[in-house]
DNA sequence: TAAAAAATTATCAAATAGGAAAATTCTTTC
DNA sequence: GAAAGAATTTTCCTATTTGATAATTTTTTA
């Protein structure tokens, strides 16, 4: 069975700002406006009656999720666009450098792991570099599987990387690797000294 | 006025594939199950019937966004979460690696960037190495600003980073730099070489 | 500015969601 | 494998949403 990858962890899940019940009846006006359309013509194109709207519209009511649904089509919308829209506007600037060995250190079986950029929560992404210890599939241990998606940059050394789907694949230095982390995955060490690797993982 | 950057030209929008009504109810018990919570937890967290959990679950009814949101809340989610299962956890498992030089390039007036795995459509993040040509603020021009969030690893070189509201940084290699995009932002080359990064960038 | 048209909101009946508790199904324990 | 316990589903009833239509407000036109 496979286990879940220690990084999954140490990551904290990105604090989301999605709308709050108040708001969306609001958001919902803006996009109708932003298309010009009026409740009649976002009735025709949803079949949903002009009262509904306007009670949507002022938070009078909690849509289903069907109705939300078919609200998000007549705008031509994803439903997350609808419940969520895209900050960038919020204005929240950030920025974190850390310095080459200064990342906090996380000792695992298969790998030592240096997590970089710690001091900013609520990023999306999640560097670190990793020196892949195990040199066979038997050190390993079960390939890690865990919601997400990750890749990585060879750095120094060569990698076989292992997942449980295609077959063992050997990267040497400057190659790089995108993987569904659902799948099984890991890495070992080929070379004459373990493998240095940059990884960036995102989760869920 | 900053200018959009180019990557973001080349990025391919993350297709989305919502959920469809039928679908919200194995969603939710997939979730659920994820984190061995039992219907009774979950109601405990939310203050939802069990009977109504269960309801939605065999999508015999279809939840106000009210409820939605709580839900989400209760399973520590984001909504978007619980409504858009990003591909992956879907499980279509999937690989791709890109050999050294064997990207994409693509050029442009501060940057010359190799963009790789580019046969992997639908990927949140996108890799790439980035040459970095300019070597003063006048050169590079306008700096850039667009929706995500990035990262880079210095691979070669001196770099500085440019944003728009804090000081000039410089970086070298090994170090490692994560920002929010909307504010906006440029590299130069500062070193005797033109510097190279592996650049990592997620678009809303 | 008055009248007409369009858009939005209020009203009320019908349909659907949501909760309490009983009934059932699934797990554990002996 | 039966009994006990836990988890889930069903039942039945109340609260809320939804749609048709009427009333109101806003916009357009003459």
């Amino acid at each position: 069975m496979p286990r879940p990858a220690p990084v999954a962890d140490l990551i904290e899940p990105r604090s989301y700002r999605g709308l709050d019940a108040s708001e969306l009846g609001r958001r919902l006006r803006e996009l109708r406006k932003q298309r010009k359309q009026t409740q009649g013509a976002l009735s025709r194109r949803t079949g949903i009656a002009t009262s509904t709207i306007s009670k949507v519209e002022n938070n009078q009511l909690s849509p289903s999720f069907e109705t939300l649904l078919r609200l998000a089509e007549g705008l031509d919308v994803a439903l997350t666009e609808l419940l969520a829209p895209r900050d960038g506007s919020g204005g929240l600037t950030r920025l974190c450098v850390t310095r080459e060995g200064q990342g906090r250190h996380h000792e695992t079986q298969p790998y030592h792991y240096e997590i970089l950029c710690t001091e900013l929560v609520n990023k999306r992404m999640h560097p670190l570099i990793a020196r892949l210890k195990a040199r066979s599939r038997t050190e390993f241990g079960e390939l890690f599987h865990h919601p997400g998606e990750e890749l990585f940059y060879v750095l120094e050394g060569e990698v076989e990387l292992h997942t449980e789907h295609y077959g063992p694949t050997r990267l040497a230095k400057g190659d790089c690797a995108y993987l569904d982390s659902t799948m099984g995955h890991g890495c070992l060490s080929v070379g004459a000294e373990d493998a240095l690797v940059f990884w960036v993982s995102i989760v869920s």
